[in-house]
DNA sequence: GTCTCAATTGAATCTAGCA
DNA sequence: CTGCTAGATTCAATTGAGA
């Protein structure tokens, strides 16, 4: 048997590097290939500023037909060097996810899940013409439909505060002193934070495997594994990418504690907008709410907003409108007449968030 | 031109029903297919009793190419009824959602966004095998890529009490008085909740449009679509749900032609020339105008346009001017000293449009 | 050292209408 | 079709300067 060399960034061309490796030789595969973005133009924020996108030749495809050549070769490469009873993660958002869920099924691989990761602090939809883009997608296979693939249920759960833990992530993107800079530039356009390797790592691994990353980058998978207990392989084209890695890596000390901890427990705050109770028909539309006092009024609108005279806002600016005030809790000053009795909407919240279990 | 008969279901399959639907005609398709979802054999909960699955002929598709097949067909034929800037939405699993998407792409629609229904109490995972399947996914697709498609966006952020709605939705699930039940079986396994649909409508459509939903089932679009004031065309192959459709339509009232009304975008306002409130006399030639930190300042000349230095122009043109930006809205940039307080003429805009009653 | 406020930034398919 | 111009448009987190 081949003795795999592993704890090391391979430079060069992932499907060849994969060929190169022992068939049924790692543990779990965590991809995170190019998203074939198709930026059109420039991108201004409304004060001014340029966004600085991902707009370099690594993520650059002609077709979808190229693309999906691509991606079939390294699924494929991949698929070889699993072992019978690994698992593989790709990431990826709507613009290439769709392209690389349908490789993965028709390779072979069984869907276990797919995850959604609920960015924390997601840039937002400038131009006001979309809804912000504030997720992405991680597919998570085992290799085939019968395989015993491995799955630390019980350490999910503790991490979640002893509840199963859910398809949806809310984890915050990589910023502050975890992204890398080089002279004060980031390293790469799109290094994914520790927290989330920290996840896929720890539901899918043993102290002592091995883990193949074949777009390294700037080789948070290395540094993960490395934290954890587990061995890794990086494959990456770019050389300043791969130094990069190697440095990060060789400069990290392996995790003796729950360090990590603190930042895989988040929770989802259950906020409440004013608006998803007329979704769900708690309000209708056209519903009048008064202050306790009954001295001010003003109509619900379709989309949740208030309407008091000409003046239109949200249930906390119509609500300091009213009183003159610089700000007000619309929640608390507003009320819905049952009844003949004047019931509070913050009551109704509550409702809403004991129906929804929230 | 045909008149095209709407508010009503259509009994039959829905490939022949669209096709036999005039072309371009219909401003929104939402469209809930079958999710290819098959359980090898029968789930059962901890304590013993059997999960009631979704089991359904119309969900069972020998193999991923026909299934595809499938999706392509009734795709195309959705493509054909849609008008050129109406919208689709389609809402899938894992199990089917990367096929649909692929087809999307692949038939030139062009996707806007992936939006997570992340549910609020979805069923847990009983062998703890996996991770909660705690979400949907639904894709955004406008007809091409330059297709001009019709968003509220300013209704959805009122919706959100004045955030930027994101592509992570947290609603709960279809169950209590909403769930529609027959001799307390539940008429339907896959309905969808109605602040889903609210939502979707909300967000793609204005009243009086026409929408389209070729999987009707027991008919939730056809439901919060009269509530909203839209017009519906459900098709439906089995008898019983269309029945079951009907019935509860029927019996719907819809919402007050105010109570529809949503917060008006700032594109739809009436233009207002710079020019118009010099002529009026609110803003004299010669006033100087400041930005908001008073690094700038310009003077106000007989015809509208600004003097800074050599530079003339407009608002827009002398404000990104002075800030060296790309561009910049000159109503917000610029302000009016009065009494010691600066005031954006934007406010004087506003003051001159409810004069003008425009 | 501590607090406040302004500036920066992140995988982004990012305008509309008229001449 | 291109070109031009008006003008609409951002959330959360972190950093760093200045009080």
């Amino acid at each position: 048997m081949i003795k795999l060399k592993t704890d090391r960034v391979i430079l060069g061309d992932c499907i060849e590097a994969m060929n190169a490796l022992p068939a049924k030789s790692v543990d779990l595969i965590f991809a995170d290939p190019p998203y074939n973005l198709q930026l059109a133009q420039d991108l201004y924020r409304p004060e001014g500023s340029r966004v600085d996108a991902v707009n370099d030749d690594w993520d650059k495809f002609d077709t979808f037909a190229t693309y999906d050549a691509f991606t079939r070769a390294w699924l494929k490469a991949a698929h070889r060097v699993l072992k019978d009873d690994g698992t593989i993660w790709t990431i990826g958002s709507y613009h290439n996810i769709f392209r690389v869920g349908t490789a993965l099924q028709d390779l072979g691989f069984w869907v276990l899940n797919d995850i959604i990761w609920r960015k924390a602090n997601p840039m937002p939809n400038f131009k006001g013409t979309r809804f912000t883009n504030a997720h992405e997608t991680l597919i998570w296979c085992s290799k085939s439909e019968d395989a015993r693939y491995h799955f630390n249920y019980t350490a999910m759960k503790a991490l979640n505060e002893d509840l199963q833990m859910r398809s949806d992530w809310v984890l915050p993107i990589c910023t502050g002193n975890e992204r890398i800079k080089i002279d004060g530039i980031k390293a790469h356009p799109t290094q994914k934070p520790e927290s989330l390797l920290y996840r896929v790592l720890l539901a899918c691994t043993k102290p002592g495997d091995i883990v193949l990353d074949p777009f390294f980058g700037t080789g948070t998978t290395g540094a993960v594994a490395k934290l954890l207990g587990r061995h890794w392989i990086g494959i990456e084209r770019e050389e300043k990418y791969a130094r990069v890695a190697e440095k990060r890596i060789a400069e990290l000390l392996p995790l003796s504690g729950g360090a990590m901890a603190v930042t895989a427990s988040a929770r989802a705050q259950p906020r409440v907008a004013f608006g998803a109770l007329v979704e769900n028909g708690m309000i209708r539309p056209g519903t009048e709410l008064v202050d306790h006092a009954r001295r001010f009024r003003a109509r619900v609108q379709a989309d949740g907003s208030l309407n008091m005279g000409e003046t239109v806002g949200s249930i906390h600016q119509i609500g300091a409108a009213a009183q003159k005030a610089p700000a007000c809790n619309g929640w608390t000053f507003w009320h819905v007449e049952q009844a003949g009795k004047l019931v509070p909407i913050d009551t109704m919240r509550a409702a809403y968030r004991q129906a929804a279990a929230l």
